[in-house]
DNA sequence: TGATAAAACAACATCGTGTCCATTATAATT
DNA sequence: AATTATAATGGACACGATGTTGTTTTATCA
């Protein structure tokens, strides 16, 4: 056990640092929140917050980290191989947001991260075009590409309106609508 | 004329602010932008920016609201219908945003503003969905929504990669390769 | 050219910042 | 339980950007 080996008041106030960053997220932009706010909020002295990190950003960063890491963990335990079906693929992805819905609204919305939205679609690129878009040729090498990033753009959209409705469908039905976007457009839900 | 009843001055230091500010913008993101420096850079004096605007995020805000007006206006001038078709409309809206494609590609960068992709967005909703969509009917009212924002964020994010690319493509290559992917998604691009 | 208004200049208090160090509190170890 | 180690606190500090104000200089407009 690596962890076993962290001091617990370091634990502790790590832990109390991101939970009170994600709170004063939820109401404000990052730009507008100051290290002493968020020191005020985690009842937490300044200076302890500097021994851990740089400033607001450092931290906002690190836990977009840690959620991208186990993320990309929990994608890989499923061991998908290049011929399963990219729906099933989209499925764990929508679990895994659905499973940590308020970090992911947090940090998709207004007040969020850019750059964790593109970290997302990053791996979403990885582990969704890799095994659909590789089954057939495309005509165009340039045309592939904006292609890929439509479908991955349009894909962590979608799922950032439904974390913003309060998850009005089931994870099952949002990879099934997104799988039907990509491969077949607005066509598949013509009447 | 409006206009000309703006100093010469006043125009002079609004503008030399703006294209500043967007200088900086093309080197690193807004929260590092301090005032001061903007000011240096402009040769203009602190004081006198004040007297404008209140910080360097609402000179940004004015200056995307500059862009936004200014599309806004020359997409209304096309008095497009609503039986014309969506690729028209698309065609025109990449127009725009190749004829101001040093803007765009700024402001739509990593060190850009989410909040204009977000306005771009809702432009870009307006003006083809209304046409494309309301063609058919739909079949559930939720899915429509999400299909819409799908196809919206996915083509600007294709613009985004472009305008990134140098506009490798022509604007009309872009249109119809949008067009294609909204509407019948990567299944029109297999071989 | 004279009236008007904008820009420049200088000075100011304020606030968050980042970094000290000494002290206190808590966890880990024996 | 006592000891050791180290994390957190509290206070102080200089620093720089901020936003404001009043005065002077400069450019524009009519």
């Amino acid at each position: 056990m690596v962890n076993s080996k962290v001091d617990r008041r370091v634990k502790y106030t790590r832990m109390v640092l991101k939970e009170s960053l994600m709170k004063l997220l939820n109401e404000k932009p990052i730009n507008t929140i100051t290290v002493k706010e968020l020191c005020a909020l985690a009842d937490v002295n300044r200076s302890t917050f500097y021994s851990h990190y740089s400033d607001q950003y450092d931290l906002l960063s690190k836990i977009e980290e840690e959620i991208i890491h186990d993320m990309n963990d929990t994608l890989m335990s499923y061991n998908v191989t290049q011929n399963e079906d990219a729906l099933v693929m989209i499925e764990k992805i929508v679990e895994y947001i659905a499973a940590n819905s308020d970090s992911c609204r947090i940090l998709l919305s207004e007040n969020g991260d850019p750059s964790f939205r593109n970290r997302l679609m990053m791996i979403a690129h990885d582990y969704t075009m890799k095994t659909s878009m590789n089954q057939n040729m495309m005509i165009d090498e340039e045309m592939t590409e904006y292609a890929s990033w439509f479908a991955v753009s349009g894909s962590i959209h979608v799922l950032e309106s439904w974390l913003k409705n309060g998850m009005n469908k089931s994870p099952k039905q949002m990879a099934e609508m997104i799988n039907h976007l990509i491969n077949k457009g607005l066509a598949s839900f013509k009447a």
